[in-house]
DNA sequence: GCCTGGCTTCACCCTGGTTT
DNA sequence: AAACCAGGGTGAAGCCAGGC
């Protein structure tokens, strides 16, 4: 609603100014048939999801923190490699190093089932004589049913993770896919987005992050969602949907070798930027 | 004063390394 | 060989703050 009065000329210039640009809508103005007003609809209504999430409505939650109010979503890609390159406890050269080295493990081996144990505990954050910086990205070093179906070569974790593609951007549906095969590796229980996004953030480090009690809290707090009572629901819809959305996440490849190796892990290296001791 | 939502704390789980 | 301990994710309980 917009008011416009008083006795000056600006209120009366403004209000003709306004009338005569609806009487040119008016004349530019032409009927539609019913079947080309049911295309509109359906076009406006495809595009409901991106303007939601423009106006920072994300997931089911009420939080509207639109991008533009978040410190890291909002970054261009110089802004974002620089922030990663600012990492310091681990060094960003050794943690392409380390993608690098499993992004080779799962093109080598068909399946995570095919790989030594001692790969295997390296992708699944786990400690192991093979190779000293396990734990990057996520220890999970005290999830014991976790652990152990790890040891045990759990088949259903190997086949949730083939749901996963190793090019492409991941769906929904696959990783709904990936979650429900991966739940029948828990039958006790004792799973959760925790080591669920550590095996998603390893295979594909350009489109998942590891969660966990490490940097939750700052990736929470930037992203403008609550910490508690995460699950794999919110962590797609709250996480990957808002990551997948960032400029940083949609810019090209760079050329630069260096920068190559960390756009490759982009959204794994999130940890780097909110990793707190 | 009650209810709700969110954060913190704590017990539990299991593995793997160290000590007794 | 057995006991012990550290590690960190999970989940339940406890606590606190804000709204009605």
């Amino acid at each position: 609603m917009l008011l416009i009065g008083g006795a000056g000329n600006d209120s009366t210039s403004v209000r003709d100014e306004i009338v005569s640009l609806i009487a040119r809508y008016w004349e530019m103005a032409k009927p539609i048939k019913k079947s080309e007003a049911a295309a509109y609809r359906e076009v406006w209504s495809r595009k409901q999801p991106a303007l939601r999430r423009l106006a920072g409505q994300y997931g089911s939650s009420n939080t509207e923190k639109p991008l533009t109010a978040s410190s890291v979503m909002s970054m261009a890609w110089d802004r974002y490699f620089n922030a990663v390159k600012a990492d310091q406890h681990h060094g960003f050269e050794n943690r392409c190093e380390l993608l690098a080295a499993v992004a080779c493990a799962f093109a080598k081996h068909r399946t995570f089932a095919s790989m030594p144990l001692p790969l295997r505990k390296t992708i699944a954050g786990l400690p192991n004589v093979h190779e000293s910086r396990w734990g990057w990205f996520g220890s999970m070093r005290g999830a014991g049913y976790y652990h152990q179906a790890v040891n045990e070569n759990n088949k259903h974790l190997s086949k949730a993770l083939d749901e996963i593609p190793l090019r492409g951007t991941v769906t929904r549906s696959e990783y709904e896919k990936y979650i429900a095969e991966f739940l029948n590796a828990f039958p006790n229980g004792r799973h959760g987005v925790g080591i669920a996004s550590r095996l998603l953030a390893l295979k594909r480090p350009d489109q998942f992050v590891c969660l966990d009690s490490k940097n939750q809290r700052g990736l929470c707090r930037d992203f403008g969602i609550v910490q508690s009572g995460m699950n794999y629901d919110r962590y797609w819809g709250e996480i990957i949907e808002r990551i997948t959305d960032a400029p940083w996440w949609n810019s090209m490849r760079p050329k630069n070798a260096k920068e190559a190796a960390v756009w490759d892990g982009r959204a794994a290296m999130l940890d780097a930027i909110f990793y707190e001791e």
